[in-house]
DNA sequence: GTCGATGTTATCAA
DNA sequence: TTTGATAACATCGA
């Protein structure tokens, strides 16, 4: 499910009522979700306390006073939600780590494809994936994304997913950028030119701001819809609106596929 | 019942 | 180098 502003969501509802709170017990329903053996799992965030949560990419990174941390990825049906434990779960809830106060921290996935790692202080920059990430988006420079780009025949589009280049954007987010920066999804990395690097620096960090701006949520918002209260959906121009009218020129927007993903464009403004 | 698609990513083959 | 298929898995809609 979540790109960039969805886990940033996440992070900000979590973290004021998750920091300072101590682990007393861990329940595993399936141990398919989490990275290392479970029972060396439940061990190790026995007793741990939160002291902070830190978003990187599509990756949650939550830090323990001791230093170690516990690192997670929702990929695509993956959901955390703070509960009371007596409230009743959710079918896929896989993993339940509970607190002194009584509530717990649910980890929900349909599909199984999320990971929870623990990692030991100092070695959270190194797992894989973590490891390998590119800039934040609001960290990115014309000249940064010129040099990784400027010699690829790529499509755009699959460039702007590649977490080593740019971390957090996903398919939703890649097109709604494109479309804002009026470029063509397919194409070449290499073949745009200066003015048309400069709109897309420009909208990557504008776009992403904006849709974390518009999915803003209460906690008990949050709670209330079992962590899938994401409310920036209305707001998507492109994604997800093929044959539909372009919100700029009123064309018909075109779907099509790139690399065995969905993309929406319009024809007439995105050259 | 079947097929195709779904917001992710690692891996492998051509 | 790069592109596409595949795999992990469950659910929904046509």
């Amino acid at each position: 499910m979540p790109e960039l502003p969805e886990v940033e969501t996440v992070k900000n509802v979590l973290q004021p009522r998750l920091v300072g709170k101590k682990i007393v017990g861990v329940d595993i329903n399936n141990g398919a979700v989490i990275a290392d053996a479970a029972s060396e799992f439940v061990e190790r965030l026995n007793g741990q306390a939160f002291s902070d949560i830190e978003r990187r990419g599509k990756f949650l990174i939550f830090r323990f006073a001791s230093g170690d941390g516990l690192v997670v990825h929702l990929r695509m049906t993956g959901c955390l939600t703070l509960q009371s434990a007596q409230s009743p779960t959710e079918k896929h809830t896989h993993v339940a780590i509970k607190f002194d106060g009584g509530d717990e921290l649910r980890y929900s996935d349909v599909r199984r494809f999320g990971k929870l790692s623990y990692v030991e202080s100092g070695a959270l920059e190194e797992l894989d994936g973590v490891r390998r990430l590119g800039v934040e988006p609001f960290d990115v420079t014309v000249e940064y994304l010129k040099s990784k780009i400027c010699r690829s025949k790529k499509p755009i589009k699959s460039l702007l997913m590649e977490q080593g280049i740019i971390a957090g954007i996903g398919n939703i987010y890649s097109d709604e950028i494109l479309f804002a920066a009026k470029i063509n999804p397919r194409r070449a990395g290499a073949s745009l030119s200066d003015g048309e690097l400069l709109r897309l620096c420009k909208a990557i960090p504008e776009q992403l701001a904006y849709y974390i701006e518009k999915n803003k949520v209460s906690f008990e918002e949050y709670a209330e819809s079992n962590g899938k209260s994401y409310r920036n959906t209305p707001y998507l121009r492109v994604y997800g609106k093929a044959n539909m009218p372009c919100p700029h020129c009123g064309a018909p927007l075109i779907g099509d596929r790139i690399g065995g993903r969905s993309y929406v464009y319009c024809p007439n403004c995105q050259k």
